[in-house]
DNA sequence: ATTACGTATGTAATAATATAACACTTAGAG
DNA sequence: CTCTAAGTGTTATATTATTACATACGTAAT
């Protein structure tokens, strides 16, 4: 099948580290820590921290994944373009963690930031809430 | 010496630990990491990790003290109020940290999650820039 | 095809950050 | 004084992340 076919960007095709580190965190939903996902890929193939480290870097960088400070985890993105720019809430009772799609919120922000002469090149925002399930029990 | 003074409130007393790690933040300004907190207070008696956590755990709930995720370290409070709503610009260059007093942003971010039905507990929001002396040269 | 280059890999060792466990002390409340 | 909550000191250990170095692989130019 297919005779000289061009990929003409390599930089937009995932390494098999990376492919399985973000299929993980896809199938996942949920903020996953970097030894975590080495044990979980122990089978796929991964041995070292460093591997995990470096897929995960890299997802960060092309913006496929974004990593929640507070609490050393790495979860998909699950906006359509975030470029780099990042709003989560973490429930601080159970640790559920959204990333904020509502564009209001961000582009408010973004409009904040520009009315006040921060020049900034990127913002991670985390907010910290008692999630629904939370606030009933 | 004196009889029956009685300190109202034990809890606006801070402890030595707490006071000498404050004393160190408050007096560089800058944020600082936790290990370099112990090695600069080895003279003054702090000898462990723990001594040094629990010291900085206490002034962060005290609101004296902000943690600042993304670089593992801890800065003291340039703000009056942050009742534990904290904002910082992060120099992607030099790493120069400066805590954000603009009340109009601050102020602004709080209208922004009322008016889309966030009820957040608090938030902390780091925005990265390229700080002056970096744009220059 | 050979070379050169940038990127990724594999592996071992180690650094940096943070907490658990336990015995003991201190200071305030009643 | 006695009880209790909070803080201390210390050792050990857990968790998170990087350095260093040798090797492989894909692309593009020669
Ligand atoms: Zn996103
Ligand atoms: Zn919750
Ligand atoms: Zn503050
Ligand atoms: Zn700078």
């Amino acid at each position: 099948m297919s005779s000289t076919h061009t990929h003409s960007k390599k930089s937009q095709i995932l390494t098999k580290n990376q492919r399985i580190v973000l299929d993980l965190l896809q199938n996942s939903g949920e903020p996953l820590k970097a030894y975590f996902i080495l044990d979980s890929l122990k089978k796929e193939g991964l041995n070292s921290p460093l591997q995990v480290y470096r897929a995960l870097d890299k997802l960060v960088e092309l913006g496929k994944i974004h990593k929640i400070e507070s609490i050393n985890s790495f979860i998909i993105c699950n906006n359509s373009n975030c470029a780099s720019n990042t709003a989560f809430t973490i429930c601080e009772r159970c640790g559920k963690v959204k990333e904020i799609k509502n564009k209001n919120l961000t582009d408010g922000v973004s409009d904040l930031v520009k009315d006040n002469q921060l020049e900034i090149t990127r913002y991670n925002l985390e907010f910290y809430v008692l999630c629904k399930s939370c606030k009933i029990n």
